[in-house]
RNA sequence: GCCGAUGUGGCUCAGUGGUAGAGCAUCUUCUUGGUAAGAAGAAGGUCAUGGGUCCGAUUCCCAUCAUCGGCUCCA
């Protein structure tokens, strides 16, 4: 057994013993399936009429340690179904349980362990009296029987266990970092960007220093795309719902689009919520022959979705946004090259913004293929075809079934960010339906008509999102040509105020974006304002440096890299903006 | 949408059934200081919004809106 297997157990063991608590302080409790799971364990309850709070939590984490001491080990004990019934008889929930074990034809199985005895496959510490001292309940939340958002919601109590005392603090400490990091807090500090009650929820305005990140991450994949052929469109915010009829999206998304109304026509229009069925109408305004592809479409245009109220999240989930979308039209014979090329810019990419990754082949559910679109034998054949491609590019990649677009099967990049929370930014789609579905066509050298294919491709996935991804992942610190704010000129008394001023236009007039603090504090406060300011470079301006028509660099770090003349610190500063280097 | 929590000056947070307070930020004045907070003063709030109970509500109750933690969903 390896470790990750040994510490499940534990935590599964946890999850028993936090059942045993609350089944103590509240017997009235139906008890339901406890599991571990990446970052510790749950056990879900229906506590009845009983109303628990956060503050009792910490009273049946004093109860678990009182149990654990009796608690040597799990005896595993086998019973017949009638013996199963009868110990659940008035818990529906395990009930449902056993006949889903009784209809694979499992054996049922208890695990006792103090004077608490559990329905369970199994799987547990020997000696938790022990081992499992390093516990704690970490929150509770609502969460529907058996995921399905028809039943029941349930009570469930987080909770994470570790062997060594240790590693739970870094646990905890990890948690504290990742909160100081959020982007929430971040976007407010650093005044990036805002919300407002009257605008409405899940629609971020972007101040001036946000919206320069989510205009430089557009340019940087501008520039990339613009050097390997592609053309930006630009297509309305609205269309008629006939197009997402023709599509497929709208059976399929409709209630998630917001509709708009028009005063004078009995039109039905949405706010578009993806581009690819516009892109395909300007595919489809005139004659293609096979020498015109590919044609590589690219477009930032503003999406909107109707998310639900409880969905979103700061500017990881909103009802605003853009994507990086591009879509290639070509023929069959140009898939492998095309991919090639978008898997070669991807990985750029991701270099450039500091990301390890992997990929997920996000395939069919093959237990609901009536959720997709298109022939069958289509899709056997292109979720084949995106494995060889992944195989043949040395990519390392995990089985993602269900996963698939309701039109393709999907290469999707996880990244995994400093804090090992990992981030799903780019994908790949080859698409045979949606060009069917509109009736593309391209005369080929046979002088026939052919379908095109459809490549769906986005690398960073979400600007806005990135910046959120980027902003935690960095802790703000973002890097330097990423920075709102590159450089902060500090004149320690305001007798240098007009050399400050000089320094700060030859900056400008290289296109850096530059502060000058001319205010009166002293140098210190200045330094430590702009280093709260998540500011790179900050360049201090004395008597001396005037007199040497030089700065003093020093970093938002700390770091002292000396005085600089006036070109020297140019051309430190370009270079590090040109190579995109941290 | 569902379960739970929260909403007090720009930010972080105290507090109260008898119409509110701190620190930071802001502004003004003094200070001209060499690598993470110089000093003083001033200004700033219909206590999210709308109802209700009460002699009286920011405080108690209800609804709405918004935010947070989850669940579900994610083209």
């Amino acid at each position: 057994m390896n470790d990750k297997e040994q510490l499940q157990h534990l935590r599964h063991s946890a999850a028993h013993l936090l059942a045993a608590a609350v089944m103590e302080l509240y017997p009235h409790t139906l008890r339901t399936i406890g599991p571990a799971i990446d970052e510790g364990f749950y056990y879900d309850f229906d506590f009845g009429d009983v109303k628990i709070s956060e503050s009792d939590l910490a009273k049946i984490e004093d109860k678990m340690h009182e149990l654990v001491s009796s608690w040597k080990g799990f005896a595993k004990q086998d019973v017949t179904e009638e013996e199963a019934r009868k110990a659940y008889a008035d818990n529906p929930y395990k009930l449902e349980l056993i006949d889903e074990i009784v209809g694979k034809g499992e054996p049922i199985t208890f695990y006792q362990s103090g004077d608490f005895s559990d329905l369970c496959r199994g799987g547990h510490d020997n000696n938790p009296s022990e081992d499992l001292k390093y516990f704690k309940l970490m929150k509770l939340a609502g969460a529907y029987w058996r995921g399905d958002e028809k039943n029941k919601m349930l009570t469930r109590i987080y909770g994470t266990a570790f062997f060594k005392k240790e590693e739970l603090d870094n646990y905890l400490t990890m948690l504290e970092e990742a909160k100081k990091r959020d982007h929430r807090k971040i976007g407010r500090d650093l005044d990036l960007f805002t919300f407002s009650d009257l605008v409405g929820s899940g629609l971020p305005l972007y101040t001036q220093r946000g919206a320069l990140i989510r205009r430089t991450l557009n340019n940087y994949i501008e520039e990339l795309q613009t050097a390997e052929g592609y053309q930006q469109v630009w297509t309305p915010q609205i269309a008629k719902a006939e197009l997402f009829k023709r599509s497929g999206h709208y059976d399929k998304y409709h209630e998630d689009m917001f509709h708009v109304k028009s005063n004078y026509s009995e039109e039905e229009m949405y706010l578009k919520p993806m581009n690819c069925p516009q892109h395909t109408q300007i595919y489809a305004s005139k004659m293609h022959s096979y020498r015109d592809l590919p044609i590589r479409m690219t477009d930032f245009a503003m999406l909107y979705r109707d998310e639900r109220p409880g969905e979103l999240n700061g500017l990881g989930r909103t009802r605003a946004f853009s994507q990086d979308d591009c879509h290639i039209f070509c023929r069959e014979d140009q898939v492998d090259a095309e991919i090639d090329k978008a898997l070669e810019m991807t990985k750029k990419v991701m270099q450039t913004l500091g990301f390890s990754y992997k990929y997920r082949l996000s395939t069919r559910d093959p237990q609901h293929p009536e959720k997709y679109l298109g022939d069958k034998a289509i899709w056997d054949k292109v979720e084949k075809w995106a494995e060889e491609i992944m195989k043949r590019n040395n990519i390392e990649y995990f089985d993602g079934p269900g996963e698939a677009a309701f039109y393709a099967p999907k290469m999707d990049l996880i990244a995994t960010d400093s804090l090992g929370r990992e981030w799903q930014l780019s994908t790949i789609q080859i698409d045979y339906v949606q060009p069917e579905r509109f009736d593309l066509v391209y005369t080929d050298s046979d002088g026939k008509e052919k379908h095109p294919i459809m490549i769906h491709r986005a690398i960073i996935g979400s600007p806005e999102r990135m910046m959120m991804i980027l902003l935690e992942h960095y802790a703000g610190n973002l890097p330097l040509w990423l920075a709102p704010v590159q450089v902060a000129l500090l004149p320690i008394t305001d007798k240098q105020a007009e050399y400050a001023q000089k320094v700060k236009e030859m900056l400008e007039s290289k296109g850096i974006r530059v502060e000058l603090d001319a205010s009166s504090e002293r140098l210190q406060a200045k330094i430590r304002t702009h280093t709260l300011q998540r500011v790179p470079i900050l360049a201090i301006i004395g008597e001396k440096e005037e007199n040497e028509q030089a700065v003093a660099v020093r970093t938002r770090e700390g770091e002292d890299l000396g005085k600089m003349s006036q070109e020297s610190f140019i051309s430190f500063l370009v270079d590090k903006i040109d190579t995109k280097s941290t």
